[in-house]
DNA sequence: CTGTTAGCGCATTCAT
DNA sequence: ATGAATGCGCTAACAG
């Protein structure tokens, strides 16, 4: 394998002068970067980054811990993280824990170990209130609080919720389902903070995990009389559960006239009121909440409460890269906000939600309000 | 940081006792290790694994590169090498072309600056015949074939679209119709090996690129002379665009009574069936080629052709293993076969496809049969 | 069995 | 603007 001092010696230089021209920085005289350069093309000389990342003790990965890529959510999250990683030069590390049946901790021992640069997680895990600070590497979570002073972001649930709700409400429904994840994470999410299930605001900051959506989303409900369920999913990473939850909410409930779900749950709500004979959005009227190309898979196009994958995803890999020692973020961000710079320093984000218009729900004039905001 | 030396120094030994209980390799005196150990506790020593690396020239990350890991298929596929690879010791860097807009090369020259420990090929690139076997570095190709020793492995579609033709001739299908990928990838595929189209064998090796899929499932329906018609995607990386595909196969061949796709095009296919008012099976029968758990997806189950992921990721990663200098493969493999260490030396490796019963095709009793095989 | 020692390949002070 | 020297933290011969 030919190394640097093999270039140094060819070209007549020493090491640290071919370092120099293959990283680009300091400053050398044009005469000497040529014969370097010519030195390297002739003995094909290959940079190791294995060395590269010892001296400066860095590895631009990043590892991305989610339940299952195989959730078209979770891959749709990932490759705008991956993009978004990519643009500030960190490699992304697949960490799934339901693919490959493994703890979180052992990709967190990772991090330790300093084979990557940092994590984002966005998989449900129970730890002690300390487990994550007591870590002090860069952390940030996805839709979830992993405690004090770990940054989190996530989509703004609660106006995303409300969104849904309006909609119903504008549009005429009366006898409401909806469709939702585990509620012992919402339990242990605000169990673990010592925080009443009620209250959406954690320690001061703005909370989003799904709780708010489901809050929000119920309340409005609610205030306006509306009859309202809730049906559980027990495990994200099997996916066979949307499509019986599905069949469920119109065995349990055969009078509901409006549901919100998870995009490849609604789906299987579509499939399974028009299997009914029950029109869409005459007699059932379906949110999807996500919105993946899969509320395009269901036969009509899936009125959708979509996150912003993108948004979602810079904002992360900016917050990782705050937080990465001697690490800072490219493009656009804190630098060219006069006075921003530390603006946005609390330790929570939200990303807002959007309303993406399908057939699948009722368009009254009152509706079309919504969409603007 | 606490290194290795400051243990050595806490437990009173040299640093090379530390190594070899911390990797438990050597022997070292039960005594010695639980000092050992103690220190280690007592100073919350974390191993560098950068360091690691570079003394062992490894970094045990394996990059997966695809075209966009929102495709399901590509999301299946990656899960199970996500699992295969955690099995061996090796993490999984994720590299998708489509999705950071990035050209294959960017992934390849990582692996020649030595950080990542080989590649596993699932994209579609077109590069000079030599450009692959020159880069002297642990590769092996999904589905494809990079030139001369790279090892490839990927499904037997020769296999699958014998069972898809055979499956239409049993149940009496008359118009058939079959949506696939690109054919320039077929082209190029054959063409670089300078291998005419209809040959598909190259260098004396079983050739599996879809190409033979394609091929097999043309030549037996002709054979049965029943009509048959190509309609090509453009783009895998674009989903719409099997939708629109959907669409277009109705539209273009009215007559049709039999369609074969790759499962996210048959699933629109189903519901634009349906749309139409014909039934399934009864008037229109849909493979869906693949089988992953968008089949389900379609209102009907799809019957399917469905790869064997975890099977197609095994072989890929074995492979990947064998050629990566100084490492061996754990588990059930070449050791335990007697005789068969050295045995599946042939380039390349093909994983057989099975027949997923659904409710969109009919079953007649001569089909049953196919069901064993 | 354990300690000593010499790298792994590059970054990066410092003098010059 | 360049070069010589030192260190990153660990592994693996080799010697004892």
């Amino acid at each position: 394998m030919v190394g640097m001092r093999d270039v140094a010696r060819e070209a007549g230089v020493s090491t640290s002068t071919v370092s120099l021209v293959v990283n680009g920085n300091g400053y050398v005289s044009p005469a000497m970067a040529e014969r370097v350069q010519a030195a390297m093309d002739r003995l094909n000389y290959v940079p190791n980054e294995l060395a590269r990342n010892l001296s400066r003790n860095r590895t631009n990965l990043v590892g991305v811990i989610i339940p299952t890529i195989r959730h078209p959510f979770f891959a749709t999250l990932t490759a705008s993280l991956q993009r978004a990683l990519y643009e500030q030069g960190l490699r992304t590390a697949l960490c799934s824990t339901a693919d490959v049946d493994q703890d979180v901790s052992q990709y967190v021992d990772m991090l330790r170990r300093r084979a990557m640069d940092g994590i984002i997680m966005g998989a449900h895990a129970v730890y002690p209130a300390d487990y994550w600070s007591s870590i002090d590497r860069p952390i940030v979570a996805f839709d979830r609080f992993l405690g004090g002073s770990i940054p989190s972001v996530g989509s703004d649930h609660s106006q995303g919720g409300r969104l849904a709700a309006e909609l119903f409400v504008r549009t005429g429904a009366r006898r409401v389902v909806e469709i939702g994840g585990p509620r012992t994470h919402y339990q242990t999410a605000a169990g673990l903070n010592s925080e009443p299930l009620g209250s959406i605001t954690i320690a001061g900051q703005p909370t989003f995990p799904p709780i708010r959506y489901h809050l929000a989303f119920e309340r409005t409900l609610l205030a306006k009389r509306i009859r309202y369920e809730y049906m559980e999913i027990e495990s994200v990473a099997r996916m066979e559960e949307f499509k019986d939850a599905a069949h469920l909410a119109f065995e349990r409930h055969p009078d509901l006239d409006a549901i919100v779900a998870p995009d490849l749950a609604a789906a299987f709500c579509a499939q399974e009121a028009l299997r009914r004979g029950r029109s869409i959005p005459g007699d059932v009227q379906i949110i999807a909440y996500d919105g993946t190309y899969v509320s395009d898979l269901a036969g009509v196009r899936l009125t959708s409460v979509l996150q912003d994958f993108d948004g979602l995803a810079n904002a992360l890999v900016r917050r990782l890269v705050q937080v990465i020692p001697g690490k800072a973020y490219q493009g656009a961000g804190a630098a060219d906000q006069p006075g921003a710079g530390e603006g946005d320093q609390a330790v929570s984000e939200l990303i807002s939600m959007s309303l993406k218009p399908g057939e699948s729900t009722r368009w009254t004039g009152s509706v079309q309000e919504l969409l603007s905001r």
